[in-house]
RNA sequence: GGCGAGUUGGCGGAGUGGUUACGCAGCGGAUUGCAAAUCCGUGUACACCGGUUCGAUUCCGGUACUCGCCUCCA
């Protein structure tokens, strides 16, 4: 069987991946708040745990491995979204959640095996909770309840920093009622205008932390083998979601990983700089899904990844020609060791897709399945779809043309063809011949209304 | 201020204590009516300064610069 070596962040170090049960391998990952459209840096951790997850399956078996991904509907984000927009808090979580199966579907993402929403586990958290003040771990503190930070002797242990250090370094203000600086919030009232659940401590909702603990633990158990989520999670939810489960006695996870962050033609993706866009804007912009998922695995999942039109030009070549070779092709029945002793080496899926580059059409077809890129008899993009997209904008007059031009072809009038080649160039097309078919790909500069003066 | 990551040829991006990927672009060629696609050939680059070593891009130390987290944003 092949070992995967994956980077545990708890250790600082590559380790071998020892499954606590083989027969169910379990994986934790931090899923979104669901109030708007996923942005493209949202996507990372999703293709990068996707690619994981297709790993793992074919390394322990399809029913061998456990993924959950959590949706986040309770939050003070969600909680204005519906404030500003008039809408129902249920609606829009519902929505979302749609928007974000959908956007990351496209991205090739399997649905992970589960998908809790942090509202249908409330009573687990509010279990877990009442668990940790019994515990001395928590405490109550007008209508909030606060996890007492140092309860926990290796608070800061995944993320290397010292408690003191960052009470140091605090540039948040401190609420009056915590016992120390540190501490963080488990419960925290609501008012009647705000979503709250009945508890010991009152009305109210959960603290963000405490979800994923709650889930975690009520589906996976006390242990299990991978918690994963972007890097920037690390510091405090991951953190606090560890101090929060192995006080209540939980092995919690063996393995932490973290990706590294996006960015946008070399500066960080935010609102204010203007560089901010969402997968959608991205797929309705005619970016296949499969070239930003390209995109994504050209670069290690432990490095900053920088999105830019010249990548993404870069992988479009690529995969056409991938596409255009496996075309019609039967699959492998096995992926080569050379793929999947990339994927396995803390998922180096830059290295496996250059192995790619190498194989015979039948292997390359088995290893494309493998790292989530769908092959040539699911994908319309590359081929002759530009024509019917093109046929909507500028009604029939396409393909007339370009069968006059195969006659003119046919009957070895080169002058003639060429002349309405260059004549249908002028309107913004490029003009191929693939499969002995004439082929037309409309290029962004093209212009229906010269098209219809050739008719 | 605290913590962490990075710096590789025109671009992207792996990797390695000594034979130095791969892709894109470029150049040369084959093929094609011309193109496109495809195929073949072609590129000794690893921030800077020290150290260890027979030998370092690769190990160690320092410098510079870039970036991220610590704050709602992934």
């Amino acid at each position: 069987m092949t070992e995967i070596t994956l980077y545990n962040t708890a250790h600082r170090r590559k380790e071998p991946l020892q499954p606590i049960d083989p027969d169910n391998v379990r994986m934790y990952v931090c899923g979104p708040t669901v109030y708007d459209r996923a942005h493209l840096g949202n996507a990372r951790p999703v293709v990068v745990f996707d690619t994981l997850y297709r790993l793992l399956r074919h390394v322990y078996g399809e029913d061998h491995v456990t993924y959950v991904r959590n949706f986040t509907d309770v939050d003070d984000k969600i909680n204005a979204r519906a404030a500003d927009t008039g809408r129902s808090i249920r609606e829009i979580t519902d929505e979302t959640s749609r928007w974000y199966l959908d956007d990351m579907g496209a991205l090739g993402a399997l649905e992970p095996d589960q998908m809790p929403r942090a509202t249908e586990w409330i009573e687990h958290m509010v279990k877990m909770i009442a668990g940790l003040i019994e515990r001395d771990h928590a405490y109550v503190a007008e209508g909030h309840v606060l996890f007492r930070v140092r309860s926990y002797k290796d608070y800061g242990s995944l993320s290397g920093r010292s408690v003191d250090d960052m009470i140091a370094g605090a540039r948040v203000e401190i609420a009056p009622y915590k016992e120390d600086p540190m501490d963080f919030v488990l419960w925290k009232p609501s008012d009647d205008a705000t979503p709250g659940w009945e508890s010991p401590w009152g009305r109210g909702r959960p603290g963000w932390h405490i979800e994923c603990s709650a889930m975690a633990f009520e589906i996976l158990g006390e242990s299990f083998d991978i918690h994963g989520g972007g890097n920037d999670l690390q510091f405090p939810h991951h953190e606090n979601e560890i101090a929060q489960s192995r006080c209540m006695g939980y092995g919690f996870a063996n393995v932490w990983l973290h990706n590294e962050m996006l960015q946008v033609e070399g500066k960080k993706m935010s609102k204010s700089l203007g560089n901010f866009f969402t997968v959608r804007d991205l797929l309705d912009d005619a970016i296949p899904g499969d070239v930003i998922r390209f995109v994504f695995l050209s670069t290690h999942y432990r490095k900053p990844m920088d999105w830019t039109d010249r990548k993404r030009r870069d992988a479009e070549k690529r995969l056409t020609a991938w596409y255009r070779k496996t075309d019609g092709v039967e699959a492998a029945k096995v992926v080569p060791a050379r793929v999947l002793d990339a994927l396995a080496d803390d998922l180096n899926t830059h290295l496996a897709l250059t192995e790619m580059n190498s194989l015979s059409a039948p292997y390359l077809k088995a290893a494309m399945r493998l790292v989530g890129l769908t092959d040539a008899e699911e994908l319309e993009w590359f081929r002759a779809t530009d024509t019917q997209a093109l046929e909507a904008e500028s009604g029939d007059m396409l393909e007339p043309l370009l069968q006059r031009w195969q006659y003119f072809r046919e009957a070895k009038d080169y002058g003639a063809a060429d002349t309405l080649k260059g004549k249908l160039e002028e309107t913004g097309l490029k003009l191929s011949i693939i499969g002995g078919t004439p082929h037309a790909e409309i290029l962004p500069e093209f212009d229906a209304d010269k098209l219809k003066a050739l008719t």
